[in-house]
DNA sequence: TATTTAATATCATATATATGATTAAATGGA
DNA sequence: TCCATTTAATCATATATATGATATTAAATA
């Protein structure tokens, strides 16, 4: 039996944010909380004053406070005294800037998903793998009055969610049930077991038809469609996933538009000329 | 005599880093070295391990480990079992995309940093004004033997730094005298008192000569050559320089050659066409 | 201007984090 | 395989942070 150093640091690290879906607490708070206050503002694209973050991301006001004045220190906020706002400043869009030369950086995957967001409405969602988790990187909320709100670091399991299905299309099947093994040993805390056999048939009917049309799979009157973006495109080989989101019987009705809109936006925009 | 909440908060925040130059201490310890991990990996441009993490940024090798750990459990760091190493996920690229849609976003403000770091060799710095300082938000070190290290996040005075001159020419005199002012007030620890009406002269002589030549003016020894960006470079309205720094009698031979390379790429990338 | 209301900073302290020392694991040779 | 070496995780605890309550400030209104 071989020892496994990843065990280790996730059992020590997850403490009770060990099941699946919701947030993940990370151990060190103030460290998730800034980059929380980064990305609300990536949500909300302006300013905001202390007590909107307070609330919205459920934060007591006085940390917060003295957080974003800590953030301002270090000259990653502007403070706006007219308003008594604050907002990134330009150091923040200067992180990870190199990490990607291609459709991340230059802003096509960025308009890729603007596009799907007005054109269906719906929440939209960029899912990258983490663990046994598909990890929503970026999210675009749904602008529908009927809305799930889906807070961007959301986790689903990987060989459970139509996100997942589509990152593990990158994945053969020997790796897949690794996964389900592994997924089954570390997160069986009042989840159904995971059927392997189900899983890699998932998979495989994400590879045939293109996309994985899930049903209230996770959440119960939620449905998602998901498609795997093409390889390398992110520059470093991480497989990433692309999902619209919504209310299942919409999803339902507006299936194959949506996938046929997911299929375009992909083909314009991420396909042509992978050069700068 | 009227009260400035900003004045109150800064007393507060500024513990012993109270003094301009080195980094910010930052009140929130773990919030500050999150950033800074991201802006290291920024600067390595390549995955890292703890040891590696820990030394360069001189934090304990204990606390790197929690944080780096913490950060993947966030998803906003990728650990690389083979190499047992560490690099920012894709979450990090999305942060503060939006606020940009121009050049920083585009890369083209990168790109330009990439041209003038490769045609000098020099150490190549993004300014903007934060407080009292102007605030390096990005950094590219120098390629050559000698050279200062420079830390991305470092301070100058906004009132007596070649960069924040540059950054000043988009004040009027009053504002420039009402900051030499508050600097004095706020930043006189042992620091020799700034003379407004010199102040006023070399962001005078700045707006002439559309640029600003530091001999030592901060760190002895050393020599930096600063110019202003266009106005509303960055989206938002918010002034920027870039310097190009070095050795003193390196940069004082290459004078005019460097005025030429920064004029020169300024209108190459950042004047043509400020649509996306 | 005085008064009310809303928003934010500050304070003392309970609590969570950061850290040096230690243990455990992985790697590379003999 | 065993040992030496390198690297990273873990532990107990000193220390720094997070927080509810409160004071302060600004804005709105009379």
């Amino acid at each position: 039996m071989p020892t496994r150093r990843t065990k280790i640091s996730a059992d020590s690290q997850i403490t009770e944010a060990t099941s699946y879906g919701p947030p993940a607490a990370g151990s060190v708070k103030s460290a998730g909380r800034v980059l929380r206050i980064l990305e609300f503002f990536d949500e909300i694209q302006r300013d905001a004053r202390v007590a909107e973050v307070a609330e919205r991301l459920a934060f007591p006001q006085s940390s917060t406070s003295i957080l974003l004045n800590c953030l301002v220190e270090l000259g990653y906020m502007d403070y706006l005294p007219e308003s008594r706002s604050f907002l990134p400043s330009p150091r923040v869009t200067l992180l990870g800037t190199w990490l990607d030369k291609g459709p991340v950086r230059n802003g096509s995957l960025i308009r890729m998903l603007e596009e799907l967001s007005h054109k269906t409405g719906d929440t939209v969602i960029i899912a990258a793998r983490n663990g046994i988790f598909a990890q929503y990187i970026h999210v675009l909320q749904a602008r529908s009055a009927m809305r799930f709100h889906v807070p961007p670091g959301s986790r689903r399991l990987v060989v459970w969610s139509a996100t997942g299905f589509s990152l593990l299309t990158a994945c053969n099947d020997r790796e897949i049930r690794g996964l389900c093994t592994r997924t089954n040993a570390e997160a069986a805390l009042g989840i159904p077991r995971i059927d392997t056999n189900q899983v890699v048939e998932n998979v495989g009917r994400t590879r045939r038809d293109g996309y994985f049309f899930s049903a209230g799979l996770v959440t119960p009157g939620a449905g998602s469609i998901a498609i795997p973006l093409p390889e390398g495109i992110d520059g470093w080989n991480r497989a990433l996933a692309v999902a619209v989101s919504g209310p299942l019987q919409d999803m339902t009705r507006r299936r194959a538009e949506i996938v046929a809109l997911l299929n375009d936006v992909v083909q314009r925009y991420l396909r042509p000329a992978p050069s700068a």
